[in-house]
DNA sequence: CAAGCTACTATACACACGAGTAGTCTGCTA
DNA sequence: TAGCAGACTACTCGTGTGTATAGTAGCTTG
């Protein structure tokens, strides 16, 4: 077995170096960069995974077994929202930011961690619903989803817009857009945007008769069908 | 100047294809496959254009255009949502799509568009807000910001969680992407997700007053409400 | 002490891309 | 018909990337 040696050798200390980096630039990032990073020759990558594609395959296991770890960790630790509760520390915006990435580059690998997100804020939604915390919806699967694409997409777009990312401040990214979106996304929770149901019974009465036209934003004016 | 004649020719096609290339393949695309698309050999990039970058920057000027042009276009067309209302045309969703690539990106072009359609949002929530149609914010700018944010945040992650997208169905991929998400957002748009305001007050207090300790998630048990 | 293995470096190869150049074809004009 | 300007193609070049190979230092082991 190899745990507490190895990681202060090359291979474990070049994983890391692929995670943050690939974290900080996205994985197009160079193979030299990385080596560079990780303080040795890039010859070596090879010699250790075989190619870049088995390092990254590496760097994704390690994230998401970190992130899991993680998140067993603090599950006795309730966060104040239901989702991205876990990036206050160094490692938990690392790992964020990593996930980020992922989903950005639209691989399998995203989609992966992305399902995983979707399955575990099912269950919780779920119990949030039996227990009166959470209001239900006509469809849980299709709302849980959407929230959870929701604050995903809106973390990546708030990373993707930023200049560029320092190496080393991956919790303050994080802790500012959570400070940025805490009091958004409590008010939108708990108080809704809309001042009136017209909107969704609207929509609902559309999708219950197609023949009815749906719902127009600019109420006052008249309506017409637009499509079907 | 040259409009009608120069459209037939190869310029304008191979900016319509470079349009096309970079919405569904990102741009990375290789000038190649753009003049595949287009017909006609990769040589004709440097001869009308001068390099890849500035091919980009007439794409990017072009979609903003079309952007304007459909939105002002439209604006008599009220549609049944505050975001994302244009995409029902195979130009709208090949523009949408486009854009979504350049914030995926994350370069100086997609900031441009995020900013853009952050400002047109700002004086349409305003103007929203002033008729009675949308609740108040404590940070009108903030929720704002964020809303659009999450809106486009979304689609970017439908976007890249899809394996690939075929070239000619952008206006699926809206399409479906919006019968997907209707019914949830309105229905936390006009009901919210919370059960009660507990969370928003705790959070309220304690930037208030950030001595007092921070909102806990399992908050069904003491419910001191400590309004400011 | 010597053999051997492991971690590691240095260098080189193959490939793809964007960039650049020269030459050909086409259509208009005088 | 002659000529010319622009549209267009085919080819070459330099660079950066991932990959592969040869070789070296250091530690382990019989």
């Amino acid at each position: 077995m190899s745990t507490a040696q190895d990681d202060l050798t090359g291979r474990a200390r070049l994983r890391d170096a692929a995670i943050e980096c690939f974290a900080a630039q996205g994985f197009d990032e160079s193979l030299r960069a990385i080596a560079a990073r990780a303080g040795v020759s890039a010859g070596l990558v090879r010699h250790h995974f075989g190619s870049k594609e088995m390092l990254r395959a590496e760097c994704d296991a390690a994230v998401l077994e970190r992130y899991r770890k993680l998140k067993v960790d603090s599950i006795n630790v309730p966060a104040t929202r239901l989702f991205a509760q876990l990036p206050s520390s160094r490692e938990g915006g690392l790992l964020m930011v990593y996930i980020l990435r992922s989903i950005q580059d639209g691989g399998p690998t995203g989609r992966t961690f992305f399902e995983s997100m979707v399955a575990e804020a099912i269950v919780f939604t779920k119990d949030a619903v039996a227990r009166g915390l959470v209001v239900p919806s006509r469809d849980e699967g299709a709302r849980t989803r959407f929230l959870v694409q929701q604050s995903i997409g809106s973390m990546l777009v708030n990373l993707a817009m930023r200049p560029d990312v320092r190496l080393d401040d991956f919790p303050a990214v994080m802790e500012q857009y959570m400070a940025d979106s805490m009091l958004p996304t409590l008010e939108l929770y708990t108080e809704g945007l809309f001042a009136d149901h017209s909107y969704l019974e609207q929509y609902l009465a559309y999708v219950d008769d197609p023949t009815s036209p749906p719902a127009d934003l600019a109420g006052e004016t008249s309506s017409y069908s637009r499509k079907q």
